[in-house]
DNA sequence: TCTGGGGTCCTAGGACCC
DNA sequence: TCTGGGGTCCTAGGACCC
């Protein structure tokens, strides 16, 4: 019996933040920009009726790259880089702070555009999401064309778009042609167009992993397709390395989530400075108020209560501790998460210096549906008392 | 002058219950 | 007095992703 392949599109818009930005900032087009930092200024305008851009080589601070234009890029500026590294690679770029609330409106746009065309849609973050053409009518190459054109026509931007048999392998293709790409993929292509690539292209396989592919001689993915299962199980175990195996020849079974709700709401921040805490108590102790106040803020505003309040520390050598502590009930007060934080805080080793502190809630509930469910099962009980 | 912030999932041990 | 085993919850750490 031959079972239908399914048709798995994977979407992924070009440069996201750093695209947005340039519809606003048309006159950027074509030049180097990084989007990154929090005390980035803004461009301002001049009185001759142009705009003064940040440049890279003026920041100062411990901001990282979010997004880059493809001409940065060519620079070696990539995301997640740290932006005093970058400005010794592109000291001239332009250099914007981020604007979460632009991106998300885009954001929106671009998923309502989609949705107008194949409404089976797992989202993926701000930037991307996998779209289940299955059970459309079309053919494949012009359901792809038109989302393509639907999300320009609601947003100006531009996407790249994969079409496989699952989510593994329609990701992996999204990033064969960018930007602006589509790209197609049948099972008989896997040998000649997934196997040269390395393995890291898998979701999944990150840089621990990577490395230790490396070291064990396995670089592309037609390597790991080949790789003696016993090996693979002995450096990954039993579960990981049926996993990778699998991955490396294409099977995957995943179906798409299209709805899902949130685990838990977290705040954390990189202070300026290495802080102590008893040195610092002062300053430590505002931040630390100011972030259990934004994560109960952020609680309300979606909905949310949560059982599990966590903390989360980064020393300076970049060793992270968390701790947690559930309460006998849900909560979204501010002063409740901080009593409980506070508790936490007192069970972490705090004679070394560390430079992030985080907080957060987690086993999240919808608020009063515990108390309720409590008081309407108690009204449906005839002999309640 | 290295290295942000917001998440998810997995593993593993211990407590506790049946 | 000795002997299992399964299931769930809690906590801590770690890998990974966008």
């Amino acid at each position: 019996m031959k079972r239908e392949l399914r048709r798995v599109a994977h979407l992924d818009m070009d440069a996201f933040y750093a695209s947005v930005e340039l519809l606003r900032y048309p006159e950027l087009k074509g030049q180097p920009v990084v989007i990154g930092g929090r005390s980035v200024d803004r461009p301002v305008m001049q009185a001759d009726g142009t705009r003064r851009f940040a440049r890279l080589r003026d920041y100062a601070g411990r901001g990282v790259v979010t997004t880059s234009t493809y001409e940065a890029r060519a620079l070696g500026v990539f995301s997640a880089m740290g932006l005093m590294k970058s400005a010794q690679l592109a000291p001239d770029a332009i250099l914007l702070p981020v604007d979460f609330d632009a991106y998300r409106h885009y954001s929106r746009l671009f998923k309502q555009a989609v949705a107008s065309i194949a409404p089976q849609i797992e989202d993926r973050g701000i930037d991307e999401i996998y779209i289940d053409l299955s059970d459309l009518q079309e053919d494949t190459h012009s359901l792809a064309q038109q989302i393509k054109q639907a999300v320009r026509n609601a947003t100006g931007l531009s996407c790249s778009i994969g079409v496989a048999p699952n989510k593994l392998l329609a990701k992996i293709c999204s990033d064969l042609d960018k930007p602006d790409g589509l790209t197609l993929l049948t099972p008989e292509d896997i040998p000649k167009r997934i196997w040269p690539l390395p393995v890291r292209k898998i979701n999944g396989i990150g840089p621990k992993a990577g490395q230790k592919l490396e070291a064990l001689g396995v670089h592309t993915i037609e390597d790991l397709a080949k790789a003696a299962p016993g090996l693979l199980q002995d450096h990954f175990g039993r579960s990981y390395a049926a996993w990778l195996l699998d991955a490396a020849q294409g099977v995957d079974e995943r179906p798409l989530i299209t709805r899902s709700e949130p685990k838990s709401i977290s705040r954390e921040t990189t202070f300026d400075r290495d802080l102590h805490a008893r040195h610092d108590r002062e300053s430590l102790s505002g931040i630390f108020t100011a972030l259990c106040v934004k994560v109960a803020e952020d609680l309300r505003r979606k909905g949310y209560v949560g059982r599990t309040i966590g903390i989360k520390l980064r020393y300076t050598d970049f060793r992270i501790v968390t701790r947690d502590f559930t309460l006998p009930a849900p909560t979204a007060d501010a002063a409740t998460i901080r009593r409980a934080a506070g508790e936490c805080l007192k069970r972490v080793p705090l004679e070394q210096r560390f430079r992030l502190l985080g907080v957060r809630v987690g086993a999240l509930e919808r608020p009063n549906a515990a108390q309720d469910g409590a008081q309407f099962y108690q009204e449906q009980l005839p002999f309640a008392e």
